[in-house]
DNA sequence: ACCTGAACACCGTTCAAGT
DNA sequence: ACCTGAACACCGTTCAAGT
């Protein structure tokens, strides 16, 4: 903060700072916030001038995936215990950090993403999962499924959901005709409210690594 | 096909053949094709023709669901077996449906649905749930499981993985430092053929049905 | 009543020009 | 060397005008 740095440096750009800034403005104001010409803007320079740092916006777009992961990366505890405890703990940490960067589901749901930092999930689930005596075929289906469900419910369960977004759901359920839809209809607090909620979430992965455990044994 | 239809309706438009359109438009190209412009021209009326039809674009796109989960009804054989039978029989149809259109998946991932005809799948899916012994909150918990899961598996394993994707995928596996990626090096064979096929999902279900067992007794 | 071209406010990106 | 405005080919949509 107070070290000595240039001020001269203050204005200027790296492909760090704009990836950044990127990552920024898209965490906050969603992928399709983020154009050529607003990054530009809000970094104080012409549109144009973003292309000197990348080639194109998918390029960008890569740095702005490699910027989340790293940040993901930092703080956790090593994992620990026997191997559900340790899939439990970095499916919940992948969790974290997509509700941090919910960019990055957006991007990977755009196509698939390849990057080390990116693979470095992939590489832990697999090893614990051969660890735990899977052999390589099935310990990559079983990592699909893992992966699947943890970015799938980023994108499909609004974690921010407004009030707004429950109104509307609770809406349309009611407004289903009751002998049509009976179970819907008697759920449907429950299916408005909890969504995206962690609880349902952690459901799902105890169901999951439930399933895992009966090919596994404890 | 040889009935007797005015030949003057042939060009005329209506609120159907605009959707049906543009979900044949959506499903062939994919949803970022799908422009009002492009979906009039091959329409062969100007592009402010649609909006006699549909207020906006949104308004069409909620037809374009309507038109794919109507398509998804028909045929089927209605679910036999236990709940697990059931279970499996909904989701293999639902992903069916996923397959043929793929545009639904791109929809469902940019805003929840909740159309009539799209929460059909929930009904009968927490039917069963409900039938087999869940309380309303765990039935809910449940189905959520097994939406994410076949949705995300649609949206983030691409059906139709080129041989490129396959090729780059290979690529930047390979590229990894073996010693960094000692599991991903292993599997990188499985990992980048068996992304999005059918064993893999099918391997996963049976994963979520087996977690679903355990909770449920046979 | 039904249809639509022009126009506006947006995109990503190329190109040629500024310093 | 570094930066950038104008321009091009796209968007969705409003508005005013055509038949």
């Amino acid at each position: 903060m107070s070290a000595p740095v240039s001020q001269r440096t203050r204005g200027r750009l790296s492909r760090e700072r704009v990836a950044t800034a990127a990552l920024e403005l898209a965490d906050a104001d969603g992928l399709e916030a983020l154009s050529m010409r607003t990054l530009a803007d809000r970094l104080g320079v012409g549109t144009m001038t973003l292309y000197g740092y990348y080639r194109n916006k998918d390029e960008l777009l890569d740095a702005v995936v490699d910027a989340a992961m790293e940040d993901g990366e930092g703080g956790a505890p090593p994992l620990e215990g026997d191997w559900r405890e340790q899939l439990r703990g970095l499916v919940l940490k992948a969790r974290r950090n997509l509700l941090q960067h919910p960019s990055l589901v957006e991007l990977r749901v755009r196509r698939p993403v390849l990057r080390p930092e990116a693979l470095r999930f992939s590489e832990t689930a697999l090893g614990i999962l051969r660890g735990a005596g899977l052999d390589v075929r099935e310990a990559t289906a079983a990592f699909r499924l893992l992966f699947t469900y943890t970015f799938g419910f980023a994108a499909l369960s609004p974690a921010e959901s407004t009030e707004e977004d429950r109104r509307a759901a609770l809406a349309a359920l009611a407004a289903l005709p009751p002998n049509e839809y009976p179970a819907l209809t008697e759920a449907r607090e429950e299916a408005s409210m909890a969504m995206g909620g962690e609880e349902v979430f952690e459901y799902g992965l105890e169901r999951i690594l439930d399933g895992l455990e009966v090919r596994l044994g404890r």
